[in-house]
DNA sequence: TAGTGGTCTAGACCACTCC
DNA sequence: GAGTGGTCTAGACCACTAG
């Protein structure tokens, strides 16, 4: 651990649209990640770099705490600021919209509906919803989704036509019950669950697949207002579709806390 | 949209450990998870809800800004802030640590090495790398994680030994390659990929599935200080992991700035 | 008990943008 | 031009905790 080059001189040119906090992020974060302060390195304290960087007190806490809530810095009371130890090799990755994905990858994307039923809940229906239904009606759907007319995502769905208005009135035949829902419901909360799973019989043709194929299989769970809206399980060939995620240390941040 | 509840009336018994601004935040939430303000719903301005929540313009800024940067409200000067439309249906999904998971679930985990090798770099090893490493050497592993000493993951890794310190004269017949690199290298950023494949007959064997059975895969590449560090492929098998996330509406935030 | 971070305030200036 | 959010400041008090 050789002495650390020291921060706080003012990079005679401030870039452009960078806040002052924002700058002192960036170069805090250049230290950690360069090597120059390494894991456990302690931090001069808060009014000590508010002074070198040449902002209050308070805009220096604003970016080490940015800095502590991104992971790399942990902050203690009495005993300061230091470099956090690189933690346990965790991540996260997004989940795209279908739409979204579909059309950032150049292509058209089509819904096509195979299968409707307004129903009372059963006892199966849990392992969409994670809870059954209970015996009140439920509106099932299936369809496809196609990039370009070929078979993108295969999608089984649960609606709660209490909690979703118009559902019932509603035909789903060209329009992606998880597009109309968006406008429907005003705000939701989701779980999700992300599987690889061999394609059946049934979803290999509709999907265009061998039998068997890996596919990878999201459960989504939406609440909204204590009641469950939808409960919608995605099935993409492994083969073509990817999550990805660019991440640094973080693994958790986000609203968690609803 | 009826005539949405006023906020700011204080709760009388504030709860303990929170801060007046996340106070703040709870309570606007619940009014747009609620449904009482619908989206598109016009918020008071700032210096308007800092009065009736009698807390100072900087409290009231950063609880609404925190609701921005989660997603449920939209800022714009001059127009002042709304509640945002409910978004594409993403999510952001966590990648646990290996270790981390099999003791959550009670087991005890376990590294298996089954290969190591040092070697020149291949044209092959972009596949887990993304780049070419060149010529150099490489350090090229194969394990298996175990839980209470039954499959768990199996690994394929690749370690640049220039960036991690050490990695020559280590053998990893039991440590984790990645637990080693968590305290080799100072700190580090990654990217992630997550696909659904079958499992070769080698991979099943050694996971003790079917052959052609669904696995989750995951890739992971690791960079320090602008070199890459590691490579390394994980395979779940498909029954037994799966990737779990319970989240608002935010698919964003962490730390992507790096 | 003293040092540190955590939070809050009142006021100020600026930038953006809609009218 | 005026209204709004975005940011910053100087100072203050509090809570926690290591010594």
């Amino acid at each position: 651990m050789s002495a650390p080059a020291q921060p706080g001189s003012p990079p005679a040119g401030l870039r452009k649209g960078a806040t002052r906090h924002d700058h002192i992020v960036e170069d805090i974060r250049s230290f950690i990640v360069d090597g120059r302060w390494p894991p456990g390195f302690q931090l001069p304290v808060e009014t000590d770099l508010a002074e070198r960087y040449g902002v209050s007190r308070m805009t220096m806490n604003k970016a080490l705490g940015q800095l502590a809530r991104e992971g790399f810095l942990v902050r203690r009371k009495k005993s300061g600021t230091q470099v956090a130890q690189p933690r346990a090799e965790s991540a996260v990755v997004a989940i795209a919209d279908i739409r979204d994905e579909v059309r950032r990858s150049g292509r058209a994307h089509r819904f096509h509906l195979l299968a409707r039923r307004a129903r009372p809940g059963r006892e199966e229906d849990a392992l969409l919803l994670g809870d059954a239904p209970g015996s009140r009606e439920v509106l099932w759907l299936q369809g496809l989704h196609l990039a370009d007319d070929h078979p993108f995502c295969f999608e089984t769905r649960l609606i709660n036509p209490d909690a979703a208005e118009g559902a019932k009135e509603q035909d789903f035949a060209d329009l992606a019950p998880g597009a109309w829902l968006l406008g429907a419901v005003p705000w939701s909360v989701a779980s999700h669950r992300v599987r690889a799973v061999n394609a059946t019989a049934a979803e290999a043709k509709l999907l265009e697949l061998e039998v068997g194929e890996a596919c990878l299989e999201i459960v989504r769970r939406t609440q909204a207002a204590g009641d469950w809206v939808t409960g919608v399980r995605l099935l993409y060939p492994g083969s073509e579709h990817q999550l990805v995620a660019n991440f640094g240390p973080d693994a958790g941040g986000g609203p968690s806390r609803g």
